[in-house]
DNA sequence: CTTTTTCTACGAAAAATTTCGTAGAAAAAA
DNA sequence: TTTTTTCTACGAAATTTTTCGTAGAAAAAG
């Protein structure tokens, strides 16, 4: 799978939130934490298409783009190489670290203990 | 603090497991898995010596680099803006797939439930 | 109808990252 | 001692990623 680079992560993320969109509403969110101009970000979905990380329908003049990756998947690949790289591919000290330094709150850390049960008893 | 590149992830990790090192000993282990030139190792290693990635010492005609940032520290620079655009800021989302996805073992479990009761008394 | 705004396409510059060749010094081998 | 190997330094090419300017068409506003 190919790896999406950071400013595509942060275009699939938006899609991923937010469904089909158009540039203008990709980049306008964006451009709330980043200060980048219009075009960059038209490139930008234009080159993830061409890759085919996103499609588009051109029906309308403003075309409307949907990812073509899912999040899971991207996720998954990009936990895989990260726990390999940064965390010396021990997925549990990855977890530790994640859990120590977030907030977590209560149902969240139910629902992770009850996934631990399962895992022990599929073992 | 400055995220280091894929390419300086890989060596940090190795200096990380490995100790001060030289760039020869870097190479050896880099280039098992990877077809890349020694001076393309070399380059990258004072680059990242510049940057205060790495220091060294000069004293021997191989010089020998030491990380000058810590892996903890830069495990959770790199977790924090991970789970910011790969999971959307759900630290919880990431232990969960992260659980389900690689083998852990027994002890590794234990140690994680115990982390989950610290977390839930603390709260 | 005319002007202004909003889009896409596209090329190319700029910036960041990675790669390698060459030169020269030092060390090791022959 | 001569030859070969092993280092560093360094510049620059190659690649990848990001950024933006400009042109022209379509739509909206005046």
């Amino acid at each position: 799978m190919i790896k999406p680079t950071d400013s595509e992560l942060e275009i699939l993320s938006f899609l991923w939130q937010h469904g089909p969109s158009t540039v203008r509403q990709v980049h306008d969110f964006l451009a709330k934490t980043k200060d980048v101009g219009y075009t960059t970000t038209l490139k930008l979905m234009q080159i993830m298409q061409e890759k085919g990380l996103l499609s588009r329908t051109e029906e309308a003049r403003s075309h409307i783009y949907t990812a073509q990756v899912s999040e899971e998947e991207t996720q998954q690949s990009l936990l895989g190489r990260f726990v390999e790289t940064a965390f010396r591919g021990s997925a549990a000290q990855l977890v530790m670290q994640a859990l120590g330094n977030y907030q977590t709150s209560a149902e969240e850390l139910d629902e992770i203990r009850q996934l631990l049960d399962n895992l022990e008893n599929n073992r």
